[in-house]
DNA sequence: AATGAATGAGCCTTCATTCAT
DNA sequence: CATGAATGAAGGCTCATTCAT
C-alpha cells in the first residue's frame, strides 16, 4: 500500500471514530469523509460499506485499549492497575453507544468481532487480576471474559438472551450491600 | 376522547414499544402505523413528532416496572422482593438502548423524563430496600437513587460528566471481589 | 334552509375570506374550519370541493364592492364617486391574488365566474362614468368593462393570451405621458 | 465549476422557468427536476431551498428582461423603443403571478431581489425615456422607477402599505380620460 | 487514484377527503 | 346533522451509492 493511500486510510478511520462518537453510527459518510479531509468515493473505495468501516473503527480501539492494560501493569500497583484498566475500559464501552445494535444485525462485517474483542482483552484483563490475586488483594476465583462482558454488557446491550447473567450481575450488586451490612468498608460508600 | 381513538392510542403505544425493540427508536414512522394498524395520519395526529412518541412510551414502560415492585414485595420475601424487582428494571433499562441518546439531545419533550423516572421509580426501590434492611439482610446507608443511576446508568449512558460515579460503580465490583477474597460467599458465584 | 344551516355558511363564507386573504386560495380547509367554528365535515357539506368555497367567497366580494357603488354615487361628486369606486374595487382585485390562476385553471365551479362579475360591475361602473361624462370631466367614449379589465387584468392576471390588450394598457400609460409633454397639469404628478 | 454541473445549473433554470409560469412557484420540486432531465438530488444540491431556485430564476429573467431594452433602443424610434420595451416588461411581470407574496414572505433569499430588480431596470428604462424626452414625446418629468412600480406594482402585488401609490395610479388612469375629453388622440383608444 | 456531482430510493410530514360516532 | 378521527396519497428532503471527470 502506498504512502498516501495508507495515510487516508488513518484520516479516514480517525474521522470515524471522531463522528461516531459526535453523531453515531448513522452518522453521514458525507460527515465523515468531510471530518477525515477526503472526497467520499474515496472512503468507498477503502471500506465499501459502513460495517466494515464501523468494525474497522472497533479494532482500532479495541488494539488501543487492550495496549494500555500493560502501561498500567508497568506504572501502578496491582490493585490499582485493575481498577484503572476497568475504567479505561468503561470509556472505551462508553464509546460504543449504538454499536451494540449494529453488532447485533447479522452484518457478516461484525461477525468476528467479538472473537476479536476477546482474544484481545481477555488476556489483558487477566494478566491484571492474576497480578492482583498474587497480592491476595482480590480472589483468584473470578473469571476475566465473566468480569468483561458483566461491565461490558452492562454498558453496551442488555443481554435479552441470557437473563441468567444479568440475574449474576444483580447478584454481585446484591452482595456488595450484603457484604457491607456485616463489614465497616475502608473504601469509598456509595453505589 | 372517543372510543376509538383511546384504542388507536393504545395500539400505536404498544406498537411503537415493540418497534423500537426491534428496530431502535429511529425506525420508520410508516413500520409502527403500520404494526399498529393504523394510518400514518393517525400516529400524527397524537404524537406531532417522534420524541412526544418516544416520551409517551418511556413513561407507560415507567409506571408499568413501577407497579411491578408491589407486586413483587407482596409476593416473595424482602431480599427476593428486591432482587426480583432489580432484575425487572433491568428488564426495563435493557429495552431503552439508543434511548439515552435521544434522552440527553435536548428536546424538550424528554425533559420532564428525568423527573418521572426518579418520582417513579425511586420511591418504588426505597420500599423494597428498606422492608431488607429491616430483616438485617442488607445495609441501610445504601440510597436508592444511586443504586437506580448504578444499574441504569451502566446500561442507559455513559456518564462522561461524572466520571467519578464511574469510578464508584468500578470500586464496587471490585469490593465485590475483595471482600469475595476473605468470604466464602453462599451467594452464587461468578460475576 | 334552517336558521342554524344559514349561520353556518355565513360564517364559513367570512372565515374563508380571511383566510384567503391571510393565508392564500389554498390555505388548509382545517384553518377555514377552525376559524368558522366548525367541523370540516360542515364545511364539505356545504362546499364538496376548495372550488365551489373559492367561487361563493368571489361572489359575495364581488356583491358587496358593486354594492359600493351606489353609496359611492350618492355621497360625492361624480368625478370622485368615480375615483373612489375605482380604488374601493382595486382594493377588492388585491385580494385576489392568487385567485387568478385558479379562474383560468378550467375547474367548472369558476365558469361562471367571468359573467357574474361583469354582470355585476359593468352596470356599476358605467353608471359612474355616465355621471362624470355627463358634467364633462371625462370623455364619454371609454368603455366600462375595458377599464374594469384594465384595472383588474393588470392585477389579476397578465393576459398572455391578448397581447393587444397589454398594448393599449401601456398605450394609455404612455398617452398620459405624452400629452403631459403638452399640458401642465392640474392633477397630482407622479406614476 | 464542472462543464456538467454548469449545464445542469441552466437546465434546471430553465425548466424552472418552464414550470414556474405553467404550474406556479408552488409546482413540485419532482416536476422541475423531470422537466430538466436531473434527479431531484441534483436540483437540491444547487438550490438547497425552494426559495433560492426562484430567486434564481428570477435574477435571470430580470437580466434576460433588461437586456432587451439596449436592443430595442437600437433597432427602434426613441417612443417605439420605449413602448416595445414596456410590453416586453410586462410580459416579464406577468409571468411573475404568484410570486408577489413570495417576495413579501420574508425569506431571506428574497431579501436582496428588490434592489437588484431595481438596479436592473431603472437604468434600462431610464435610458429609454431620456431618448424619447430628448425628442420631445414625452414628458421629461416622470420617474423611471416610478414607472416601473405603476406598472409592476399593478401586476405583482396589491400595495396595501402604500394606498397613496393607487391613488395615484388611478389618478394617471383618470388624467388619461380626462385629457382624452379635450384632445383628438391619434394614439389607439380603448383601455 | 481521488474527487465530488448525479441519482433516486425511502422516510417524514401534511392535508384533502371520507365516514364512524 | 355536526363533528373531528382516520386514512393515505403526494410532496419535501436526505443521503447512500455510483460513476463521470
Amino acid at each position: 500500500m502506498r504512502a498516501d493511500a495508507r495515510r487516508n486510510e488513518d484520516a479516514v478511520l480517525e474521522a470515524a471514530k471522531i463522528v461516531f462518537a459526535r453523531s453515531g453510527v448513522d452518522a453521514p459518510v458525507r460527515e465523515i469523509a468531510l471530518q477525515a479531509g477526503v472526497g467520499v468515493g474515496t472512503l468507498y473505495r477503502r471500506f465499501p460499506n459502513r460495517a466494515e468501516l464501523v468494525a474497522a473503527v472497533f479494532r482500532r480501539e479495541v488494539d488501543a485499549c487492550a495496549a494500555a492494560a500493560e502501561d498500567f501493569a508497568a506504572e501502578r500497583a496491582p490493585l490499582e492497575a485493575l481498577r484503572g484498566w476497568l475504567i479505561r475500559y468503561m470509556q472505551f464501552v462508553a464509546t460504543k453507544q449504538g454499536l451494540a445494535s449494529a453488532l447485533y444485525s447479522g452484518d457478516p462485517a461484525f461477525e468476528t468481532l467479538p472473537t476479536y474483542f476477546r482474544a484481545r482483552f481477555e488476556p489483558a484483563l487477566q494478566s491484571l487480576m492474576n497480578a492482583a490475586a498474587e497480592t491476595g488483594e482480590i480472589g483468584a476465583g473470578a473469571d476475566a471474559y465473566d468480569l468483561l462482558r458483566t461491565v461490558g454488557n452492562l454498558c453496551m446491550v442488555a443481554d435479552a438472551d441470557s437473563p441468567c447473567r444479568s440475574e449474576r450481575m444483580v447478584g454481585l450488586l446484591i452482595d456488595g450491600l450484603r457484604y457491607r451490612a456485616g463489614t465497616s468498608s475502608e473504601s469509598e460508600r456509595g453505589a
